[in-house]
DNA sequence: CATGAATGAGCGTTCATTCAT
DNA sequence: CATGAATGAACGCTCATTCAT
């Protein structure tokens, strides 16, 4: 990659974390291309020579999350140790995540709803991905029986549900930290594991 | 009420029902007056002889579908069964409208977003009012001991959150049917709770 | 005139003043078709009954209040008294009216704004007709030389425009009383005109 | 100011001519922002780019006039004559601006039903301003003793109303020319000062 | 006669997008 | 490359007007 690519690449990444930003602060729907632009004091014009249009940069923002996401949750599935300790581990990342990215995160919610055709089919493929590495800890822990679940998916579909539902609600100043959340989530969990 | 009365608040009814398909097709943010007023061959300018602006005509819509589930749940949690069953029953119930009402339920997530200061606190507070039944269900079950749980309050979150997440998922045209979730689903939470 | 005739008309009337005190209190801009009927408990589908169309019923309007303040200065000015005193009377009266009426006296300000083609000939027509009143009077003055004064249509502008202008900042609550500003104005147009 | 901004000052003041040739024509409350770009052949959208909406537009208009008009006076204020000649010439400069700027001119007279709270405060300062200076220009006379007047307030009162009223029925094509007008309302004004 | 209901044209405003410089 | 400027389509909302009942 030439020095003009490197400084492009770098560029775009300072433009999907401020659209990160923007979405956390105004939710998806209210961050306009000139918030985005003003985050980083640039003019909205601009953003287009990096991404040809809103939905591109939002489909790109919404990869980023994802992506590293995803691999904190693989080194997590390699590390060697009992399903129920992965399990465990595996739950409190993905909900530091959710909490702490919040609506970008949210992105994932609806994407029929803010992606056209050309991109939905991607996403959803990426948020299974996502989801299958929750179904192989899963797996993992039925086939050396330290789980007893009749229906994987189903379980699967619950822990995620309630982990992505907690950025609804979770604030900062509430009662429990999110530490905290996390311990009770992911204890509770196990014992519908078990 | 007489019979002009009574038509017109068939209107409103119409409109609200109107409202709910249109934003679940098209997500509230992308609901347009005129979509709502096409989807009864009437044109937006009528809307506003009947709901002073949007977020009235919104808030009405929440209500309605937020007062009908709470008159279920309630009349459940009256009934003489013991808590497990009350909380099964419940849980489906709660599922079986979340997941028919897809979108408009979803309009109790992120009300800040939506409603302004004037109707967002009596949201909240319906919403509370709504939870607090879970709550409800789940005291009672740990007082008489067919519960044992030590944090409700969570317990109820991820009850809630997980099957508020279902409309996220859920296609009429998937491998599992409504009541194949709603039973599941009811099963695990319980595996939970006892 | 029948029964029936003499009761539209006066419904006719009750309008016109209702439709005077809404003009009064938003200006004529802001004077919907709704506020003047609601003034008066009714529909305003009814208001088309009497008047067909807004314009028509402003026209009215415009046309109550000129054609009552003629008179009341035609009563002055066939009193056997000296011109000046006359002049007085007349700028009083003339006040009177404009500072109670304000803004609907204010509609003769702009006529070719409010007023189509088809009213405003006539419109002008009676405003014309108003100030020739006051041409009278001056007139009158010259001849029996209580005025001297060179050139007689001016001064009648500047009289009128200043009294019209009274309404523009006139408050009850002000520094000065009605009558006090009446009494003021004649002694300093008296001042001019002799 | 670099060449950029002067060129956007420019295109501010064009859109600030343009709305007062529209509402000169139009009168305020007909005044679109869509005739106001069509005047520029822009598209009204553009005129967000450089006003945040219609009042502060004209707000905006208001205050370019005002301000210019206040130049003007102040000047001949500090000239060294006698207070009758300079009466003379700040009337009729005010009258010469009042005819030539008529509906924009006119902003002043209600600006409680044109502009929101905002605004009107510093709004009727400026006016207050201007109407200040004839209060000193009077005063000045009075004390040297070219004019007799007990009550100067109200002689400024009487100059201005009459003055602002001119423009609602000045016409180039009338029997007077403005020079005459204002030869005449200085004489007139006059003789009611000493 | 009066009303409830509906209409439709128009307005202010927002915002993603484009493009010459 | 970046920007200032412009565009145009869309949206929420208002209101005079119409008309069946």
């Amino acid at each position: 990659m030439s020095l003009r690519e490197r400084k492009a690449a770098k560029k775009k990444e300072d433009i999907l974390r401020s659209a990160s930003l923007v979405i956390s602060r105004n939710g998806y729907q209210n961050a306009t291309m000139e918030d985005i632009a003003a985050e980083l004091l640039m003019t909205k014009g601009s953003l287009y020579y990096y991404f040809k249009n809103k939905e591109e940069l939002l489909y790109n923002c919404h990869n980023l999350i994802l992506s590293s996401a995803m691999e904190k949750l693989e080194a997590i599935c390699s590390e060697k140790i009992s399903s129920m300790d992965k399990m465990k581990k595996v739950i409190k990342a993905h909900l530091d995540i959710a909490i702490r990215e919040k609506e970008v995160f949210n992105l994932i919610v609806k994407p029929e709803q803010l992606f056209s055709e050309e991109n939905i089919e991607e996403i959803i493929e990426k948020r299974d991905n996502y989801a299958k590495i929750f179904d192989r800890v899963i797996a993992e822990g039925v086939k050396n029986e330290e789980f007893t679940i009749s229906n994987p998916k189903m379980a699967r579909m619950i822990i995620l549900g309630a982990s992505n539902w907690v950025q609804v609600w979770y604030s900062a100043e509430g009662q429990y930290s999110k530490e905290e959340i996390e311990d009770i989530y992911a204890e509770y969990f196990l014992r519908m594991l078990v």
